[in-house]
DNA sequence: AGTTAATCGAGACGGTACGTCAGGTCTTGGC
DNA sequence: GCCAAGACCTGACGTACCGTCTCGATTAACT
């Protein structure tokens, strides 16, 4: 798992090459307990003080690792009903979310910013960017008609995410495509009323 | 803040004095960064080894002072209809929560749970206790025809410790009266139907 | 060489069997590659805190070792003549410092002492107690009446300690046996003058 | 005390304005605790490979230096008797190193050499021009007659210079005209017995 | 009444990780 | 090809916190 030896010197521009190893090597390791600044380092092949000329902070490395990731994330599908939009976004997001890896991460990655101005930060913004993509496919489903047209959005929105993470987080109860569906025609019966 | 400096030596037996100033002083320092072994101790007037003959770790300590606390927290109430009951669990468990002191305290510890194994059953425990509070609130909803027979109550009770731990965690919505009202109307309406 | 794995712990009073290991281990690595703090605490058994708790830097261990060592260094002798006696006390000085070990270790300090307050300041001190004993060994002579009474000694003293360290120091002549003995001649020749 | 910043570049030529910044750089941070590559390299308004490409190491510019500084240093004076020369090579010597910045640069030289072996080389080459001076000054005593034959002046030579090195390093006693004119009377005295 | 045993406050200890600093190497882009 | 700039890798530094250990005192329970 360890990065190529070889990378060239780029002199006194930013080597891009070291910023990726540095990143790739914080998110194979967050979760692990050889989650450390050394191990970091040494797994992306590079000087501790080159994380720290670049990141205030382990956390902020993963912060950065963590919004990188973000784009891979589950689009907004477009299967032509609520129930079927919902239902596929839902089962991605939980599937992809319980994935022992991502499951980890995420853990970790909520964990620290409890702690760490600049991971909160970089954690807001993240969950911002989900909650807006999940709003947006109940917004289309209220100008299809679907949904009613002054419902609260946001708190439904809330609760999707809220069963992920509070699942994800105290790990009682399974993050699985049963559970999406059961949450999608939830979150329907609740904003149509 | 710091506790009292005298207190009886109790030889050998057990000091419960101390023991509780232990636990005080965990709760008073949690979501600080002096959250400390060190800290704790001397904050209790302790030596620290009295900390760890007690609990295992740092953490068992708090899981311990959590679950004391937990007996202060909002009861099941009984006015008479599900939305009124809902709204006043729900009202008090997010205000309760939201207080500065609490919301410090719920944070780290749901944080450090993520990494300290005593903690996470300790988290565990205590979420399934407040779990079912409001599963036998809407079992009880049930039994009076207010609801449908064969809802999934589980489901629901995710959704409202989810809003709640969710918000708690990233910040970016507020955990009042209105929210929780709001969440009461969203949560019958989805399993009712 | 590493210190013996076993050292009991002494509870809260310092470990004088630490602070021994530590010194012993400094001396042990002085002048050699792996001279550093890890190092020394690792060749001691001992965490670097621990080194830091009693020592303000590196340097200031090797202080103090340096004048715990300074007990063991050649004693006045008394042959019944002056050339005797210095050229005794001269051989046992030089062959001393020349032995590889103790020759690194000297230049090592001086060396050090140059940039770290502490560790000149131990110097000074073991410097001049050294003077002393020469001095002493010349002063007698001269109660003999084997040297004139108002003769400068201490400037022959600083003649032979600077042939010392100038010939440890530079390495371009030898600190033998024949060396103290020309030495011991030269200075009587020209105190006595 | 920053060197001027405008200094034209020469193109493919060495540029001997740098060089000599660089050097003067060096030998004006001897002795102070910014006596650092990168703060040599910017008081002399130099890239750091500027001084690497000329120079295997910070040492080697210290000795080289060192050497440019050998020329400004006492000369072999000519007063007609062997005290008088001495007498005046002496003190013209002793109070050129006890100047306060001649005086940190040396201490910080011989201090670098023992762990520098480029330095070490220098330091050599630079003392034994020293001593070749020394030397030849009695030397011409000797063919004079004021000196005997067969005296081992290598040792006086020594004797010299260790006093000198060691009153500098240790810093116990002065370094001035009275000092170098006892001294000068010492030697003859030793050497001509 | 004296002895035994367990608790307590204190703080030193071995260890792991942290974030910083300096040395010497490398590459870019301008001259 | 030299230069200024500055990113890079390496390795030592000194600090913080964890959980363990031992002391000397204090007091309850047992003899």
């Amino acid at each position: 798992m360890t990065a190529e030896r070889k990378r060239p010197h780029t002199g006194r521009q930013r080597n891009e090459a070291a910023r990726t190893a540095i990143l790739d090597a914080a998110m194979a390791l967050l979760g692990t307990a050889r989650f450390t600044a050394d191990e970091i380092a040494r797994e992306a092949g590079v000087g501790k003080q080159t994380l720290y000329r670049w990141w205030p902070s382990k956390a902020a490395v993963v912060a950065e690792a963590m919004g990188r990731r973000a784009r891979d994330i589950a689009p907004v599908p477009d299967t032509g009903t609520v129930l079927g939009d919902l239902r596929e976004f839902l089962a991605e997001t939980f599937t992809g979310a319980a994935e022992p890896a991502n499951r980890n991460a995420l853990r970790q990655i909520m964990a620290s910013a409890q702690q760490d101005e600049h991971l909160a930060e970089a954690v807001a913004g993240f969950t911002a960017a989900r909650r807006d993509a999940l709003r947006s496919l109940l917004e289309r489903a209220g100008r299809r008609g679907e949904l009613p047209a002054g419902a609260d959005l946001d708190l439904a929105v809330d609760q999707a995410y809220g069963v992920l993470w509070y699942r994800l987080l105290v790990g009682h109860a399974p993050l699985d495509r049963r559970a999406a569906e059961q949450l999608a025609r939830a979150l329907i019966a609740s904003v149509g009323a």
